[in-house]
RNA sequence: GGCGGCGUAGCUCAGCUGGUUAGAGCACCGGAAUCAUAAUCCGGGUGUCCGGGGUUCGAGUCCCUGCGCCGCUACCA
């Protein structure tokens, strides 16, 4: 029997769970379910990651263990997962007993094998990233309460699998899907790959699974994470269960985290001489409308009241629609609102009560005995057939969206049948006939619902209740007639869209841009002139400027790209204005103490220039 | 700046290795029908396939170039 082992990231357990947290899972819970629509022996894993800095910190902070932080905070997850209908085979969190065993004989495995060493190392260090960054990672400003730390740790050589992982990538064409990111991440390894720090030393963060060769230290948050995807299929502790599942047919993430699965992770699993995931799929972010889902900006979408507004299903339906997997998508209610009426109410919803109404009719409740035998009732049954191959070949290529659209044609493809045969009119003529019509068309309907079951489990098991065909297959032909029907609600009450614009006109709450900061971030940036004393190009650089400026009587090196713009001899003099306190960065190998105000745009680009009749140097600018 | 991608109907997008009058869904307009959730069905597009060159018997599809947007990245700051 064929396997899929499908797995979702495992999802950081101090985190609000979001729409895309829920998109991730319920985009593997479809997956998943296809596959085991088609007979296949399918294990599906998500869960948590519950180690780390933050979470020690939080726990502090509430004064509670941090294990016990945990399991309270595991809930929201689940809970979740429970009422979008998420049917996970395993639910692993990294605290386990099951999972520190593991990671600490993969750490053993790679230490033995040589592929682990000690070294002092002096850099900088991102406390709210929990790991040592780049000098030019640190002048990004991306990363806050950074520090200068020395300190010995333990590295993986991870530098010594660059080649076997390129060869991989390019051997193995679906390793890295879309495709774009896999070129992303041979662009990555044009470049040399460091080695990476995998210990932390319990002084600075004891919250961790322990180096099993130096109890001083615990491992970095990453390396443990990764290896809950063999955890949960049983890696050393049952070996059937791995050998059957592993490697995993793919693993799900957000395109935020390539790196560590696609260059990390591979990387740890050939020095621990295990077979590399199939897949590494890397889907897009939701965006609320045409902007980026912020906190700040108040626009995160919570899928919990989208939930309760409209039902689990056409929101798991929506965001599987919608997205085109490996593209951002956006989210906003005016399309929801147009999918689920036009899809769901109309077309599907619709149709079943059209079918369901004539049975009723004309035929005493009763599905009809005979399918129809006419040229138009032979080409649905041709048609079925074909979605069923044509939505099958969609999933496995991870199309989604196309495999839901092409179910779709089909279920329109049968209201026009309904408006051929007209069976309405038969049932006064023909009865006969009409009766073979509504046959084929409750089976077409039927086995819609089968092939939407994946996305929308809940209402697609209301049309085959009321068909009395919960326990039917993938296939043409299982409809039983001569049952009476069992009664139903209406499938997808339509959304009236005035009385939206009253109750649910949330999404975009202000007008406010992404960027807004507060005054006192503003007062933090210290805006002072400065008089131009020298300036020289750098050597090898074609665009920066060396320039020795005086601040107030305090001299100051910056380095500044404007070197196409700007001759060293004509900017002497010049009284400009710097930000004095950013942090001393080193550009191209020279230090740079700051920087200076410019105003550009496209291949313009002017100095910000003071008058130096009337202003000193060192000015402070307000 | 480098590498890569994208730019097709009002909107969201399909169009594989170049080949008949360029497609789908939604929206919009007109009509039919009345079994159904004011749902359904039929009909309706003069779209510079981003602009400009080129290769070819033939280009949305290949090549060059310009513009715009996006991703990664850099001597961005």
């Amino acid at each position: 029997m064929n396997t899929f082992y499908l797995t979702t990231p495992i999802y950081y357990v101090n985190d609000k769970p979001h729409i895309g947290h829920a998109y991730t899972t319920i985009l593997a819970d479809v997956l998943t379910r296809f596959h085991r629509n088609e007979g296949e022996d399918v294990f599906f894993l998500t869960g948590l990651d519950e180690h780390g800095q933050k979470v020690q910190q939080a726990a502090e902070k509430r004064n509670v263990a941090p294990k016990d932080h945990c399991d309270e905070m595991a809930p929201r997850f689940i809970e979740l997962w429970d009422k979008l209908h998420i049917k996970n085979d395993d639910f692993i969190r990294t605290t386990e007993k099951r999972h520190v065993t593991v990671v600490q004989k993969i750490l053993q495995e790679v230490f033995d094998n040589g592929d682990i060493y000690e070294d002092e190392y002096e850099g900088l260090y991102s406390v709210s990233e929990e790991r040592f960054i780049t000098e030019k990672e640190a002048e990004s400003g991306e990363f806050r309460d950074i520090k200068k730390i020395k300190e010995k740790n333990y590295f993986f050589k991870m530098s010594q699998y660059q080649q076997p992982l390129i060869d991989h990538i390019n051997n193995n064409p679906g390793f890295i899907q879309p495709e774009h990111r896999k070129n992303e991440v041979l662009g990555f390894l044009k470049k040399p790959l460091g080695d990476l720090c995998i210990s932390r030393p319990k002084s600075r963060l004891n919250w961790g699974i322990e180096l099993p060769f130096d109890s001083d230290y615990v491992t970095y948050v990453w390396f443990d994470a990764l290896i809950n995807y063999i955890t949960a299929v049983g890696f050393d502790s049952d070996e059937s269960k791995f050998n059957n599942y592993w490697p995993a047919n793919y693993h799900l993430i957000g395109k935020d985290i390539l790196t560590t699965h696609s260059v990390y992770w591979p990387t740890m699993l050939m020095s621990a001489k295990l077979p590399l995931p199939q897949g590494i799929f890397a889907h897009g972010w939701w965006l609320s409308g045409e902007s980026k889902m912020s906190k700040s900006l108040g626009n995160v979408v919570d899928p919990l009241g989208l939930i309760e507004e409209y039902g689990v299903d056409p929101v798991r339906y929506y965001l599987m629609r919608e997205m085109v997997l490996g593209q951002d998508a956006s989210f906003t209610m005016e399309s929801f609102v147009k999918r689920y009426n036009s899809d769901l109410a109309n077309d599907f919803g619709n149709l079943l009560s059209r079918v369901s109404n004539l049975m009723k009719k004309f035929f005493d409740g009763k599905i009809p005995t005979e399918e129809d035998d006419s040229d138009e009732g032979i080409a649905i049954k041709e048609k079925g057939i074909k979605t069923i191959e044509i939505m099958w070949a969609q999933i496995e290529s991870m199309r989604v969206n196309e495999a839901i659209e092409t179910t779709l044609q089909f279920v329109r493809s049968v209201n026009k049948y309904m408006e051929t045969m007209a069976p309405w009119k038969l049932a006064k003529s023909d009865p006969e006939s009409a009766g073979k019509v509504l046959f084929t068309a409750a089976e077409a309907l039927r086995l819609s619902a089968v092939l939407l079951a994946p996305v929308m489990p809940n209402r697609t098991k209301v049309v085959l209740d009321t068909f009395n065909a919960e326990e039917t297959g993938l296939e043409w032909g299982g409809l039983k007639g001569g049952v009476a029907l069992k009664p139903h609600d209406v499938l997808f009450p339509r959304i009236d869209i005035k009385k939206l614009s009253q109750s649910v006109e949330p999404v975009q709450k202000k007008a406010e841009p992404d960027n807004v900061i507060t005054f006192d971030e503003f007062q933090n940036v210290e805006l002072k002139t400065a008089m131009v004393l020298e300036a020289e190009k750098v050597d090898g650089a074609d665009k920066l400027l060396t320039l020795q400026v005086d601040i107030g009587g305090e001299k100051r090196q910056i380095i500044s790209g404007i070197a196409l713009h700007y001759t060293p001899e004509e900017l002497v003099g010049k009284m400009i204005v710097v930000v004095a306190n950013l942090k001393p960065a080193t550009i191209f190998g020279v230090e740079s103490h700051g920087m200076l105000l410019a105003a550009s745009k496209g291949k313009n680009l002017t100095l910000i220039t003071i008058d130096s009749d009337k202003v000193a140097s060192g000015m402070r600018i307000h």
